[in-house]
DNA sequence: TCAATACATCAATTTTTATTGATATGGCAG
DNA sequence: CTGCCATATCAATAAAAATTGATGTATTGA
């Protein structure tokens, strides 16, 4: 019999890989405000285009931002809904996660 | 002048990061109900002891979980204020994220 | 049609993470 | 003390991810 823990999604565990970066953060900080085109991000995270387009396909394939081609432009903007079910699934561990009683806190350092 | 977007905590990263493993994420699952020593998430997981120990150091060090010694187990459960740190880093997406419309990439700011 | 721009993708390399098996440490029973 | 058990850590390797510079592909404007 294998292990029957459930085996969780693999669009939340590209999520949170995507989320591990502080560079892909920064994108998704600046995605927060506006959506942006990749030479704008760029300029503002004075980061190689390529560099960027690399992160960005991490982001994209995790869901986490929707590019929109206008013209010769590509515009990244945030996929709100997948942010929430990454959200959600960690308010999961608050809401069904019986809180034990914190047992004599003897902390051995 | 550096980069103003603000550059993200690195506990922040760190929580993401060790999120972004499936068996992990089981772990968590698993101690979702009650602590857990080391043996016992082997057995339930399948996986050899020093693997288990390498993933339980990465949560450790983003502090999603603890461990606590009984004589000679160690017993992990989740840190669950710092998953709900993480929580709420993805809920003030949601929160302060306001739908713009589009500016051009051509267009003065 | 041509050149320039915005972006993606590729190939080579470097860096980071994960796996595995072996060994170390420390508590406990005898 | 001795030997066992639970766990951590280490060293070697493997696998995955990131960086970089070059090249490819649309799109646009001249």
């Amino acid at each position: 019999m294998r292990s029957s823990v459930p085996i969780p999604s693999n669009l939340i565990v590209l999520g949170f890989r995507a989320l591990s970066d502080p560079l892909r953060l920064q994108i998704l900080e600046l995605l927060r405000q506006e959506e942006h085109c990749v030479c704008d991000l760029c300029d503002r995270l004075e980061t190689a285009q390529s560099k960027l387009s690399f992160h960005l396909k991490v982001l994209k394939d995790a869901e986490l931002v929707r590019a929109r081609q206008e013209g010769r432009w590509i515009y990244y903007s945030l996929n709100l809904p997948q942010l929430v079910a990454l959200e959600q699934y960690l308010a999961d561990y608050r809401r069904f996660s019986p809180i034990r009683p914190a047992r004599s806190c003897d902390s051995p350092s």
